[in-house]
DNA sequence: AGCATAATTGTGAACGCTCGCAAGCTGGTA
DNA sequence: TACCAGCTTGCGAGCGTTCACAATTATGCT
């Protein structure tokens, strides 16, 4: 029972099918060819347990032979379920956000999903809207939003998706959502405990944006370990100097630091790039890393393997977040309870610190 | 007449959408509180002509009243067009082929395409058959291909997607598919034709992987200008090093270079990341940049700007090249012809280069 | 006024799939 | 033998939308 013959029956004798343009094949054509019915094939195809081993085994060769693939839109019309996930990421810069969206991919296709992604270019907070709308039309089940500021984290939960939703951020989120991100504050404590067993007193930082939230952990790890317990950093330091992540903001903010009174026996930049400024600037006033000072950054950016000198910092393992990400996005999916954790960083030694002078 | 009305008069009493589980608004929901058919509103939603102003105007109240939002689904089954694109990117690093997707995105999204990305992390021509099959399995409208070695461009082309199809590459392809890409050649002709003007004539190239067709054509760029004519890179040329797109190997390259009899006077990298390993090549042999040696590079990476010294490279507009992929695939999906094209690119002049000594 | 034409609206079917339920078949037990 | 349980299969409806076509109403012209 053809739906074809099921058309012609009640038409006018004709269908769009029987024009030349022809459709893929569907399950119709599968049961029929396999001598069962639509719902038999349907439920090989999903998996579904109550099949004989031998139907199951007939209908998958005839599934082979015919080149069957289901129709997603279909399966999703009447599921409601698109098998789609949305990804939001905000970013002016390649390096941090876009290398988790590297990341999550092979493991959302592993889960057959499929991944839509939005938003790169800015970070705006106004963007967050139409961003959220253009995933819920799309019906998307389930969005991982890769967030730099706590003002987009807030647009996020104020517009309220009524949908499986994992951050991946450093910010604060309601209890409500799943949140995951590198501990870029025990990172920054990490460093100030090397160099401090490294004799490092006077330890400086560059740091990153104000409101950016990675700029504000890794500041706030260098402050506590600075001032012993502090609760925020401390503006106006003479060991602190602001950058705004580009290299030319390192260079000028070194440049700064220099002229300062107390000379700091270490700069720790919040980002390679401003790192990479720094050893310029140190450069170019003729002072020698790590001999006169030593010189970290953060992340492990391609290329400072081989800065002048090789650049200590601490690599971003983006891989095990998106992995991680996509997990708890699973978890949210299957209506388990969410969860905020976090990944632990690593330092990586390289020729940029020595002992202090 | 509502859908809802409709079931109970044919089914056993209750239906899905009496249990609790609210279903958004649908098209007859509109077209009921409008007072209209379903068709009706179904040409308000998808802007034809034929719509008195009076009754369009209602309805789009109504829309908005109730907050209806189309179904992509039921739109997706009975179009058979799903308002996807799907983005195969195949990079094993960060700066160049997603730089192109953080281009394309906005584009996409501005006229209403939804972007699935998929094969982010390798560029295995193994993985291109299952990411083509994802795409058609999630039934996209069309597809944008950025590939980096002519082997994914030829496993791309034997599958045959049966669909608009665009290449964001420097590789062959048949007549029937569109492609763009900067002309890598041409901006490998502008760095030799400066260097020329500056008097170097010993101009050596660490060129990058043999097989990328980046590589390739930068290299082929470098060695035409330095022999005149040429249709092949000189294998074993005794100013050509090679590198595999890290530091660390143009570091190893640089220093492999100077080891040989005949001593440069400028190093052409194929990419920042291996002319920053040359950087600390030189640094390390005493060698000064410009004075004693040029140094250039390729793609104009984050922080090269602030190297030691700050690095002359050819930057790559990413942006516009996501635009105009964008747009050849819309004229790829309105049937237009296909159109195979570069994009010129620029010199960006820092202080890495100087007067032949 | 009367008719042809254009503009606007409505009708029924179809897109390909999964859901709820019911019916058929097998084998074992009373 | 008769009956029940469990495994397998099939039926009919419906998901929300657009398509082709038909029907209606408004408009222009003689």
């Amino acid at each position: 029972m053809n739906a074809r013959k099921l058309v012609s029956r009640n038409s006018p004798g004709y269908t769009r099918a029987m024009l030349q343009r022809r459709r893929p094949p569907t399950i119709a054509d599968v049961a029929r060819e396999a001598g069962v019915s639509l719902q038999t094939v349907s439920r090989v195809v999903n998996q579904h347990p109550s099949v004989a081993q031998a139907t199951r085994t007939r209908v998958n060769q005839v599934i082979d032979h015919l080149g069957y693939q289901r129709n997603p839109a279909a399966r999703a019309l009447v599921t409601g379920r698109s098998q789609t996930i949305g990804v939001m990421v905000s970013s002016t810069t390649l390096s941090g956000p876009s290398g988790v969206l590297l990341a999550i991919e092979p493991h959302a296709r592993a889960a057959h999903y499929w991944l839509s992604v939005a938003g790169l270019a800015h970070h705006d907070a106004e963007l967050v809207g139409p961003i959220l709308q253009h995933f819920r039309q799309q019906g998307v089940d389930g969005i991982i939003v890769v967030a730099q500021t706590q003002a987009v984290l807030d647009a996020v939960m104020a517009q309220g998706p009524n949908l499986p939703l994992v951050f991946v951020s450093s910010g604060q989120v309601g209890g409500q959502f799943s949140r995951i991100d590198i501990d870029q504050r025990a990172g920054a404590r990490m460093v100030m405990t090397m160099l401090h067993g490294l004799g490092h007193d006077r330890i400086a930082h560059i740091r990153g944006p104000v409101g950016d939230l990675h700029a504000d952990a890794r500041a706030l790890g260098w402050a506590e370990s600075l001032l012993g317990k502090a609760n925020q950093v401390p503006h106006g330091h003479p060991l602190l100097a602001l950058g705004d992540w580009s290299a030319m903001s390192g260079y000028q903010a070194t440049l700064a630091l220099l002229s300062r009174p107390e000379r700091p026996s270490a700069i720790f930049a919040a980002n390679d790039r401003m790192a990479i400024g720094a050893l310029r600037a140190l450069h170019d006033r003729g002072l020698s890393v790590p001999a006169d000072m030593s010189v970290i950054g953060f992340d492990d950016i391609e290329g400072v393997d081989c800065a002048i000198p090789p650049l200590t910092t601490i690599p971003q393992d983006q891989s095990a977040l998106g992995a991680k990400a996509m997990d708890l996005l699973n978890a949210a999916m299957a209506g388990l309870a969410p969860v905020d954790a976090w990944l632990e960083p690593n330092l990586l030694v390289r020729a940029s610190v020595g002992v202090a002078h």
